[in-house]
RNA sequence: GGCGCCAUAGCCAAGUGGUAAGGCAGAGGUCUGCAAAACCUUUAUUCCCCAGUUCGAAUCUGGGUGGCGCCUCCA
C-alpha cells in the first residue's frame, strides 16, 4: 500500500505503528452551518480509504472531531439569537444527516473540542512547563522559534512564512508567527475556567488534544483538506510533537479543492453549494460518485454538467446489478468463477494500493460490468452469476456505492399489471399491451421485455 | 515578495520512459410488435507551445504561455 505523504512529499509505502490497525484522524467540520460539497470531499475520500483498509483485515480505528467553539461559532450564535451549544447541536445532526446521504460510516469517535477541555489544558500546561508556550494577557500562545521542525508540513521555514505574513501583528505576542493555544475570554463569551484564566481553547490545539487521547502520542496517517495544511495541520504538529517529544502523525494525507468556475470554493468567500441544496436536486449519491471519479489530489472543479454526468454514470451500474440478479434468478443450477473475476479484482485492488487511484479502481470496476453485461449475453449458470454480484457488490461496498435503497411498498401492483401485460401480449393484444405499458410509464416504471420475462425499473427521476 | 500545484477528445478523467484506461455525451449497427436496456463499431497518429536528452517522451530536462493554490479563517 503506498500513500503520498505531504510531508516527505513522496509516495511511500505503508507501515503503521501496530501491525494490522490502522489509526487515522481526519480534521471534521466547524458546526456552525450546513456543510459544502467542499467539505464533501475528504468525507467521501476519507470513507472509501476506510472501507479499503477495513475491506483488507486492517482494523482501523477513525476518529473524526467536531470543532464546537470557535469565532465562527459565537458570531452564528449570537446572529441568531441562540447559544453556542445549542448551535452547535444543531449543526451537527444536520451534519449526519448529509453524512448518511452521503453513505459516510460513522467515525469509531466523533469527539467534540468542548468535551475534552481537561486533555486540552494538560497539553497547554505540558507546553508552558517545556517552554513552548507562553501566558499573555490575550491568552496562551506556542513559541514557534522554539520548535526546530516548524514549517516541515508546508515545506517552509519561519523566515519565509513571516516575510509573506499577512497576519495583524498582535503586541502581545513575541513573534509574528506565534498561534494561540488558549483565548482569554471577552465579555459574552462561553469560557472555561484554566491555570491561565478564564477563557476557550485556540483552533488547533484541540486536534491535538483528541487526536492523542483516541489514537495516542504518534498515530499512522492524519487526513483533511490541502487548506489545512498551514496553518493548522504545521501547527497540530509543533504542538504536539513539543509537548510529547515523539512524532506524531507519520503520513499526512490531503484532499485537493473543490473549484467552482475555476477558483476555490469556500464558505468565507460565500461561492458555495451545500451539499443539502445538491442533494435535494441530484440526490445525494451523484455527490460520492463526483468525488471518487478523480483522483483525491486533484481539484475538481464543479459544474451541473459533471454531476449529471456522475448520475448517468451510476445509472449504468445500477442497470448491470439490475440485470445481473435478473439472469440470475433464470439462471440454471452449477457453474463457478468466470476468469474475468480474479483479474477486475486484481486491478481494483493495484488501483487502490497506489496511493488511492480510485479513478483507475472506477475504471476496474466498469471493465466488470463490461464483462457481466457481456456474460448475460451467454445464458450463464447460477454459479457464474453469484461469483459477479459478489465482486460487484464488494467493490461497490468499498467505494460505498450503489446504496440507494428504492421503495418496494409498491411492487405488487406493479407485477400485477406486468402479468397483466404478458397475457395481453400473448394474445397478441398489443393495444392493451401498450396501454398498461403507458400507465406504468407514467407511475415512472420503464419495461424491459426479456426472453425469460420482463424486467421493469423506475425512471431516473 | 516567498513556496507550490496544474494543463490529456465535445465534457469529466487515469496514465509519469515503450507507443493514449474508464465514464458521460454523439454517430452507425445488432436485438426488438413498439419501447427500453445491453452488446458491437465509431469519436485524441496524439497529450498547451518551443527546444533538448533518448533507440524510444504525454511521461525526463530547460525555456515559454495559460490557469490555480498556500503564506489570514477555510475541507
Amino acid at each position: 500500500m503506498k500513500i503520498y505523504n505531504t510531508l516527505t512529499k513522496q509516495k511511500q509505502e505503508l507501515e503503521t505503528v501496530t501491525p494490522g490497525h490502522v489509526g487515522i484522524y481526519a480534521c471534521g467540520p466547524t458546526v456552525y452551518d450546513y456543510i459544502h460539497i467542499g467539505n464533501a470531499r475528504p468525507l467521501c475520500v476519507f470513507d472509501v480509504l476506510r472501507r479499503y483498509f477495513e475491506w483488507r483485515g486492517y482494523k482501523v480505528t477513525f476518529v473524526q472531531n467536531f470543532t464546537d467553539i470557535d469565532d465562527k461559532l459565537i458570531n452564528r450564535a449570537a446572529k441568531e439569537n441562540t447559544t453556542v451549544a445549542e448551535l452547535a447541536e444543531k449543526y451537527i445532526a444536520e451534519y449526519f444527516k448529509d453524512a448518511a446521504g452521503l453513505n459516510i460510516k460513522p467515525a469509531t469517535f466523533h469527539p467534540r473540542a468542548t468535551e475534552n477541555i481537561g486533555g486540552i489544558i494538560g497539553l497547554i500546561s505540558t507546553l508552558i512547563q517545556k517552554g513552548y508556550a507562553y501566558k499573555t494577557a490575550d491568552g496562551v500562545f506556542f513559541r514557534t522559534n522554539q520548535f526546530e521542525g516548524y514549517g516541515k508540513l508546508s515545506h517552509q521555514s519561519l523566515e519565509e512564512l513571516e516575510a509573506g505574513a499577512r497576519i495583524e501583528v498582535s503586541e502581545a505576542k513575541e513573534n509574528p508567527m506565534d498561534f494561540c493555544l488558549w483565548k482569554a475570554a471577552k465579555p459574552g463569551e462561553p469560557y472555561w475556567e484554566s491555570p491561565f484564566g478564564i477563557g476557550r481553547p485556540g483552533w488547533h490545539i484541540e486536534c491535538s488534544a483528541m487526536s492523542m487521547r483516541y489514537l495516542g502520542k504518534t498515530f499512522d496517517i492524519h487526513c483533511g483538506g490541502q487548506d489545512l495544511i498551514f496553518p493548522h495541520h504545521e501547527n497540530e504538529i509543533a504542538q504536539s510533537e513539543a509537548a510529547n517529544g515523539c512524532e506524531f502523525a507519520r503520513y499526512w494525507m490531503h484532499n485537493g479543492y473543490i473549484n467552482i468556475d475555476g477558483s476555490k470554493m469556500s464558505k468565507s468567500l460565500g461561492n458555495f453549494f451545500t451539499v443539502r441544496e445538491i442533494a435535494e436536486k441530484y440526490g445525494y449519491e451523484p455527490i460520492r460518485y463526483l468525488m471518487i471519479s478523480a483522483h483525491y489530489r486533484s481539484p475538481i472543479n464543479y459544474s451541473t454538467e459533471i454531476i449529471e454526468q456522475s448520475k448517468n454514470a451510476l445509472e449504468r451500474l445500477y442497470n448491470c446489478r439490475k440485470d445481473l440478479v435478473f439472469a440470475m434468478s433464470h439462471a440454471p443450477e452449477g457453474g463457478g468463477e468466470p476468469g474475468f473475476v480474479q483479474i477486475r479484482r486484481q486491478e481494483f485492488i493495484d488501483a487502490m494500493e497506489d496511493d488511492f487511484n480510485t479513478s483507475d479502481a472506477l475504471a476496474a470496476l466498469f471493465n466488470l460490468v463490461r464483462d457481466i453485461n457481456t456474460l448475460i449475453k451467454q445464458n450463464p449458470n447460477r454459479g457464474e452469476c453469484k461469483a459477479c454480484l459478489d465482486l460487484f457488490d464488494e467493490l461497490c461496498s468499498v467505494l460505498g456505492l450503489l446504496y440507494n435503497k428504492e421503495d418496494e411498498s409498491i411492487d405488487a401492483e406493479i407485477e400485477e399489471l406486468i402479468q397483466k401485460r404478458a397475457e395481453a401480449r400473448k394474445a397478441k393484444d398489443f393495444a392493451t399491451a401498450d396501454k398498461i405499458r403507458d400507465q406504468l410509464k407514467e407511475m415512472g416504471i420503464i419495461l424491459e421485455d426479456t426472453p425469460h420475462g420482463t424486467k421493469w425499473s423506475r425512471t431516473k427521476d
